[in-house]
RNA sequence: GGCUCCUUGGUCAAGUGGUUAAGACACCGCCCUUUCACGGCGGCUACAGGGGUUCGAAUCCCCUAGGAGUCACCA
């Protein structure tokens, strides 16, 4: 049975790096028909932040990546979170010392910077910890350990040879042990640090294949010396890399970058964060670009994943987002367009059904329909350039004639449908023999004062209203008089 | 700096010794059209560099360069 774990530290947000990892963990566990686990690391307890461990639920949980193990939903390998284990790590710690794998530690803090630093001043960089407390007696270890005295417990790394393990996407990995560092393995508020944790929780977990960030992938030689040490069997490794800001900088939050909650927020749709997260970093080997998560679980393949980090292209997101509203029932757009519309247009009488229907398929982004709906409740700034149109043949000059005619026209309607109002304007052009653009654009742009809006002429006086066009064909006619002087 | 890993167009990427080196986003042009968007058609741009191996290399080997990760009582 395939048991897989997304383990995240409750230190905030879930960021979009976390999601990805968590997706493909999810997806491959789901592919072979195995387990979803979701396990909590917060034995740093001073990096923990309030509320972060409901995040990662609620998060998860708005992702669609449903764990079939985890804190808030149990589970037989329980507890799920590490501060819930801490009686059961150091007594594996202790059996790593009685074989030799690791040992006590008493050196302080302040020990330790002061040889550090002496160390670094003859050879910078080249620090590891210099193996003090590995000299002690075991019986002297003993008596300090058992008076109380503060310790930590390093592992004990062989001073030749080298560590290894392979890869499932990198493959064969291995590191000279004179370059590795004797890390603590239990600290001394006595909770283990991640290089333990994650040792003892994947196998007492039953984890057989872990994936995570390639910030792991170097120190994973040490943690498959413990595996070693413990005679255990090692979960099967993929480090996934990182998700790029740009070419030279990791995506995070430091810099504001966007967590999924924020995309979220900004009017993203869960689908296409998720579809575009796929893809950024893993191929399904064809050409098909839009998946479900159903879909993703059936299409994953490890070999599709990719070992060179990917930069994060919002441009392909919003593309993505654009092609998920588009398809989007009408009613749920029109339901999730609402409050957008709000932002621009509250207190105006206004068809947003209608509204809906001309913006449905011009949607990239929700947070940025208020800008496109904001002409409605008031005409903005505008040049006079704009009645200039090469292709429709328009000038302020033509425009103001159009307009001159068409006020009266407009004025006239017994009803402003849009059918109505069309073919006034279509009669009007007929009639003067002018091209339908140029009785369409002077009166759109009056209408609206942008060169381009979502929806045409006829649609867009409809939605204002009779009362409310003719007011602004008046505006307009007064500006160009004015620009014409 | 040591160690580890990575390197196909601006970006995501297919490709695993023989291809005209896919596709997508972006960009540009044309068409459609009462604007924009959508849609259709077309275009631009890539195997980091240098050595090998081979009849033949994006694919295998070596070197160089560039980039990333890591070197905590953080994960």
């Amino acid at each position: 049975m395939i048991r897989t774990r997304f383990a995240p530290s409750p230190t905030g947000y879930l960021h979009l790096g976390g999601l990805r990892t968590a997706l493909y963990t999810y997806l491959f566990a789901k592919k072979n028909g195995g387990k979803f686990i979701l396990r909590i690391e917060d034995t740093d307890q001073e990096r923990e932040v309030e509320g972060a461990v409901e995040l990662i639920f609620q998060s998860l949980r708005q992702a669609g990546l449903h764990y079939d193990e985890g804190p808030d939903v149990g589970g037989a390998f329980g507890p799920y979170i590490q501060t819930q284990r801490k009686a059961l790590y150091l007594p594996y710690a202790k059996q790593l010392v009685d074989s030799g794998a690791a040992y006590p530690c008493f050196c302080t803090r302040e020990a330790l910077a002061e040889r550090r630093a002496k160390a670094e001043a003859e050879t910078p960089g080249q620090w590891k910890y210099d193996k003090h407390c590995l000299r002690m007696s075991k019986e002297e270890a003993r008596r300090r350990m058992d008076s109380g005295e503060s310790f930590v417990i390093r592992q004990n790394i062989p001073l030749t040879g080298t560590a290894s393990f392979e890869d499932a996407l990198y493959g064969h990995v291995e590191a000279p042990c004179d370059t590795l560092d004797d890390n603590v393995l239990i600290k001394a508020d006595g909770l283990p640090t991640y290089n333990f944790a994650n040792v003892i929780d994947d196998h007492l977990m039953g984890i057989t294949h872990v994936m995570r960030g390639t910030e792991y992938l170097s120190s994973t030689p040490k943690y498959n010396l413990l595996y070693a040490a413990f005679g255990w069997e090692a979960p099967v490794y993929m480090h996934l890399s990182p998700v790029m800001k740009d070419a030279g900088r990791k995506l995070s939050k430091r810099y504001g970058d966007p967590s999924f909650e924020d995309l979220l927020a900004q009017g993203y749709v869960r689908d296409a964060i998720i579809n575009f997260i796929a893809l950024l970093g893993w191929s399904p080997g064809d050409e098909r670009e839009f998946f479900t998560l159903p879909e993703l679980v059936e299409a994953f393949d490890v070999k599709g994943l990719s070992k060179a980090p990917a930069i994060f292209n919002t441009e392909k997101l919003v593309w993505f987002n654009h092609e998920y509203i588009s398809r989007m029932d009408f009613e749920d757009y029109l339901q999730m367009a609402t409050p957008w519309f709000d932002k621009a247009l509250a207190g105006k009488n206004m068809d947003y059904r209608r509204l809906a229907q001309l913006m449905h398929t011009r949607t990239e982004v929700f947070d940025r329909v208020p800008d496109q709906v904001r002409f409605l409740a008031e005409v903005p700034e505008y040049d006079l350039d704009i009645y200039t149109h090469k292709k429709m043949k328009t000038d302020p000059e033509i425009s103001l004639q159009v307009l001159e005619l068409a006020r009266p026209l407009l004025a006239a309607l017994p009803n402003f449908a849009e059918e109505t109002v069309k073919d006034a304007l279509m009669q009007l052009a007929e009639a003067q023999e002018l091209k339908t653009g140029q009785v369409m654009w002077p009166v759109r742009i009056a209408l609206s004062g942008l060169a381009s809006t979502p929806g045409g002429t006829t649609e867009i006086a409809y939605l204002l209203g009779q009362a409310e066009s003719l007011r602004r064909i008046d505006a307009g006619m007064a500006r160009l008089r004015e620009g014409g002087r």
